[in-house]
DNA sequence: CGATGCATTGATATCGGTCAAAGATGGTGG
DNA sequence: CCACCATCTTTGACCGATATCAATGCATCG
């Protein structure tokens, strides 16, 4: 497993002139429209990384941000317990490693083979001084993906495991790349076991979960990674009720 | 019940400049400095409710942000299904009362009887626009407060009832005031109910727990409404076990 | 001092976690 | 190209924790 994004240089202390950027670490991940992120690639480097690579490691000084261009990653915490609890699925157009403190508040791992564009600190801070509407825009990003992470954990906290597995596609659903995949097949690039770490859950009740939705004709797994959804209606009723 | 801070007449449509306040709405608390409260009050004016009194309901045009001077008050949403969502328990200092495209996002009550400010939306966005350094230090406290609540959603997924009352428990310890109760005394103003609804626990649950903290000489119920830490570090262990 | 809501306690049911084992899948090298 | 191995996924049995239902106890406020 390579390790890369992490040295031992302390990140660009012109960081406290945008403190959102540290503020809203927990988010880990923002959405950016294409004007944005052709602006950003501008001042980024290729790179492309091999399935389980991990970017970098939780603690780690945060020295650069990272853009998705192709494939998928996912961001983690492992607890002291042992549980490991999985934040967020990256995608193609999200932003990820905002950190707190100047150090990276989650670990994150390529669960496909990737593409990414590595923006150093350094120069972000420099792009958003002269681009205030970006810096605008950056802010509302990070604080509308606040909410909806926050949403998520609280509606989590009450659902049985077939709803939110439902709720889980559904996610998926509304993310894939739609030129892609057929319409109403929905991809599923990561593992039971990270599903799981997800959605809280075991991986036991995530197959069994997947069992239930097929038992009530709502979806159909044409493979293990691919999602085919029958009752779009009824998984969304499913999903919703809470 | 009362209703107050609820009008049919649209709120500031100057509000638009400020837009964090409405993006981040879920939070629907913020602490503030003594400084900035100041500040606030000037523009606002008392209000003071008894008990059980309605706020402001779910989805009515926001046209106030409130503080809360004295008391406790309690947010929440009513979920399709019956149950109850409590948000957050808000304290003397806390300010709430943030919404999402011009309306409130969850139901607020009084829990005790309270004293409350209450700030006009309009008077706030024109303080906040001569006030750049008020408006980043609510920028701040918003996306701090997100931040917050989210860790707790996530934490509270994973632990046994015992756990999440220890934290509960510890939670209302670092918010307490002290000058009006003695070392150790945690006063928990609010209904058992209102405690389960918040922990994602039954009521029933919360009882049980209760009594298996007190089982293991941890805290000591004074009465309902007063708990008392006997053993913090032993509390402080449970409650961080997650 | 009674009445009403709130809190506790007990009995039972249900759901998901855990453990164990079998079944699929995919990658690697011959 | 196929066989084999490692890993991931599924399935089943069982257990424990919490929800739910029902009843009793308690306090608060007229």
């Amino acid at each position: 497993m390579r390790k890369v994004g992490a040295t031992d240089a302390h990140p660009d202390p012109s960081l406290r002139a945008v403190p959102f950027l540290k503020t809203a670490a927990d988010a880990d991940t923002i959405v950016l429209t294409t004007r944005q992120r052709e602006q950003l690639i501008l001042i980024g480097t290729r790179l492309r990384l091999p399935a389980r690579t991990i970017v970098y490691r939780e603690g780690a000084p945060a020295d650069s941000v990272f853009a998705v261009m192709d494939g998928a990653v996912k961001s983690y915490r492992d607890l002291p317990s042992g549980r490991r609890e999985l934040c967020a699925f990256l995608f193609r157009r999200d932003l990820f490693g905002l950190a707190e403190r100047g150090r990276y508040v989650n670990c994150t791992q390529a669960v496909t083979r990737v593409t990414l564009y590595r923006l150093p600190v350094s120069q972000l801070t420099l792009l958003l001084k002269r681009d205030t509407e970006l810096q605008f825009q950056f802010l509302a990003k990070v604080t509308h993906e606040l909410r909806e992470s926050q949403r998520r954990a609280v509606v989590i906290n009450r659902r049985d495991a077939a709803g939110r597995l439902a709720m889980f596609i559904e996610l998926m659903a509304a993310r894939r790349d739609r030129s892609t995949c057929r319409e109403g097949e929905v991809p599923l690039p990561m593992s039971r076991t990270d599903i799981a770490d997800y959605l809280g859950l075991s991986r036991e009740s995530v197959s069994r979960a997947a069992k239930e939705l097929l038992r009530r004709h709502l979806v159909h797994f044409e493979n293990t990674h691919l999602v085919r959804i029958v009752d779009a209606t009824g998984l969304a009723k499913i999903a919703a009720a809470v």
